[in-house]
DNA sequence: CACAATTAAATTGTGCACAACTAAATGACG
DNA sequence: CGTCATTTAGTTGTGCACAATTTAATTGTG
C-alpha cells in the first residue's frame, strides 16, 4: 500500500500483451477509487462540521456562493458550482424551507429566479466562518499544500471537461 | 484563478479580524469545491466510457474488485470499497439483474452473501481493459503525475478519516 | 405582428451515499 | 443448554447528481 511497482513498461505503446492491461485495470481503480475515496471522506467531515449549521455539504457550497455574491438567479449559483436546476432547484427549496433563503421571480425577466439571503441566512456567515479552519486542520495540510492539490485538481477538471466535451461535442 | 493571494497572516494564529476569516471561507470554497468538482467531472467522463459497458462507475468499482479478487462476501467487497450494504445491496441486485454477477448465502455462514462473477461478467473484462487507458489519456496526467496525486489523495483520506474518528470515535 | 428558436426553472426518473433501523445467524459465557 | 452481544445483509428514508422532458417567458426574424 506504499509506492506501487508503477508498469511504466506499458506506458507510451499500445496494448499488445495481456498483463500490462491487467496492470493498468488495477491501477485504474486505484487512480478514480482514490479520488472517489477523497472524495466521500471530505464529504463525510464536513457532514460532522457542518451539522451544528443544519446545513448539508452542497447547502453550504450555496451558502457561500451566496454569502460571496449577494442575491443571484438560479442560473449563475448553477454556473459557480457546475450544477443544474435538476438539483439545485430541489435543494433552494430545502433552504428556503429552512428558512436561510428567499426565492422570487424576477420582475426584468419572468424565467429567471433569484435567490438571496433571508437575515437568518446572512447571519449564519458567522458561524460558518470557522468551519474552513476546522476543515484546513483536518487535512493536516499546509495552505501551500492545500493551494498546490487545488491548483493539479483545477487542472485535472478543465482537462477532462475538454477531454468529455472531444468525446461528446453535444453538451453545454 | 491563477495563484491565489494566500492569506498567510492568518495562517497560525486565531480568528481574531473579520478579513482572514472572510480569505478563508474563500479559500474554504475553492478546495473542497475543487475535489467536489474534479470527482464529478471524472463521474462525467467514466459515465461516457462506461456507458458501452452498460455499468455505471460505482458499478464499474465492484466489477473491478471482483475481476481482481474473484468471489467475495459482500462484506469484503464494501471494505475494499468502503461502502455499507446499504449503498451495495441494491447496487448488486443491479449487477444481477443485468446478468453480470451471481449472489448467493454461504452455507458455511447463513449471515453473509457472497458475490461471484457470471460468465458475462467475467467476459465483459475484455472489454474494459481498454478503459483505464482512455480515462488516462484523458486526464492529460503522465503516469508519475497520476502517481502522485493518488498518493496525495490517499494521504488525505486517511488523514480526514482519522481527524473524523477523533470528532466522532462511534464510527467503525 | 406572428412564429420559430432559445433560455430558465422545474419536474420526473434512475442511481448512489449514508444514517438509522430490522432480521437473522453466529459466538461467547454463565 | 440458554441467553445475550455481535456480526452480516437488507430495508427505509433523506438528500445529491444528472439525463431527459416539460412549461413558460423571451428573443430573433420574416
Amino acid at each position: 500500500m506504499t509506492t506501487t511497482p508503477a508498469p511504466e513498461s506499458a506506458a507510451g505503446d499500445a496494448v499488445s500483451g495481456s498483463a500490462p492491461a491487467d496492470d493498468f485495470l488495477r491501477l485504474d481503480q486505484q487512480i478514480c477509487f482514490s479520488l472517489n475515496a477523497a472524495s466521500r471522506a471530505f464529504g463525510s467531515l464536513y457532514r460532522v462540521v457542518l451539522k451544528d449549521l443544519g446545513l448539508t455539504y452542497p447547502q453550504y457550497l450555496v451558502m457561500l456562493v451566496l454569502w460571496e455574491h449577494g442575491e443571484l438567479p438560479v442560473k449563475k449559483v448553477g454556473e459557480h458550482l457546475r450544477l443544474d436546476s435538476g438539483t439545485l432547484s430541489p435543494l433552494l427549496k430545502r433552504l428556503e424551507a429552512a428558512g436561510l433563503v428567499r426565492r422570487e421571480r424576477s420582475a426584468r425577466d419572468e424565467r429567471s429566479v433569484v435567490v438571496g439571503l433571508t437575515d437568518e441566512g446572512a447571519a449564519l456567515r458567522g458561524r460558518a466562518l470557522r468551519v474552513p479552519r476546522r476543515i484546513a486542520a483536518a487535512t493536516g495540510f499546509g495552505l501551500t499544500e492545500i493551494n498546490d492539490l487545488r491548483a493539479r485538481l483545477d487542472r485535472l477538471t478543465s482537462t477532462l471537461d475538454a477531454a468529455a466535451l472531444e468525446d461528446f461535442p453535444d453538451r453545454g
